[in-house]
DNA sequence: CCATACTTGTTGACACGTCAATCATAGGAG
DNA sequence: CTCCTATGATTGACGTGTCAACAAGTATGG
């Protein structure tokens, strides 16, 4: 008779298989990070705000709803912005009818950076992940992601 | 006929295979490292160092071992120990033999810092991720995972 | 209208990672 | 023995992320 979820010790292969999926999910994200870098001198959070920006109506967004967005906390986009702006990738304004509030505008120079970024970046993608996994293995990553991802939200919408 | 590999524009299904896949990856890990914050003030990197070093004779590593048997840059292990030094987990002496060589050694608060994270971080891997998944995809995960490894090693080892 | 609470956004402190530079020692080649 | 190079480790600069504190504007109940 099984033990009920969550009580047993974890079984050598449970652990293994946490190692191994921990790890290289890290590397994935480190090695798509080396070649954004080098390929086009941005950083994944840069790629995801201009993208995020590109789309936007007047290429502008409250910063509330641009974090909102992309899923990352204010402070964190707010930090990040700072960087950009300083590198001239966007400009921040005032936003009109909220005195409190602040937009962010993708500059000229953010418009190139993405456009430059844009194919290495899907390129990457496709070498060091797509091409890697046959196609019963891409949709098995999509399922256990996705299970996962809902899994997680769940738990953060109960107790965290 | 299909296109070679690696040529082809990616489709929207990989394009969102690889999305929720690499959000959701980095999801996992950030959950991961708040409970173990949380549940013992440890970081996963702590965690990892602390484990190398207590399964090690005496206790102690030299600096560059370490560094191998947890696949990190030394630079990055040196800011780390540095660090874990302040707050007592370990101390560094001089390596007997090498004066240039350094050893990392395990103290008393760094022993019980570990006892007392392991079976929160346990319990939080199995909470997060093993229970999440049913056998079928745990496996998957696990051969997904290998198959990227190995991708990528494969990568690196030619020309990066 | 005003006290209060909520929202928006920024800041500072700190942990973490990478990169390039540095420095001391070890270990040959001559 | 003396260079010269390789190795072991640290450091500083900087980008990144979280947390908590804060400032300032907005909204709401009285």
């Amino acid at each position: 008779m099984p033990q009920r979820k969550g009580r047993a010790a974890l079984t050598r292969t449970e652990l293994d298989s946490w190692r191994v999926f921990i790890e290289t999910t890290e590397d994935l994200r480190t090695a798509l990070a080396g070649r954004l870098q080098t390929d086009s001198g941005i950083s994944p959070g840069d790629y995801r705000v201009l993208l995020e920006l590109s789309e936007a109506p007047g290429r502008r967004l409250r910063s509330s709803h641009l974090a909102d967005a992309i899923c990352w906390e204010r402070s964190r986009l707010s930090h990040h912005l700072g960087r950009m702006e300083k590198r001239g990738l966007i400009t921040r304004e005032a936003a009109a009818g909220d005195n409190r509030g602040a937009e962010a505008v993708l500059t000229e120079e953010g418009r190139d950076a993405l456009r430059r970024s844009s194919v290495p970046h899907f390129h990457a993608i496709r070498e060091l992940f797509v091409d890697a996994l046959t196609p019963e293995q891409l949709a098995a990553a999509r399922d256990v992601a996705e299970t996962l991802r809902d899994h997680l939200a769940g738990l953060k919408e109960r107790g965290e």
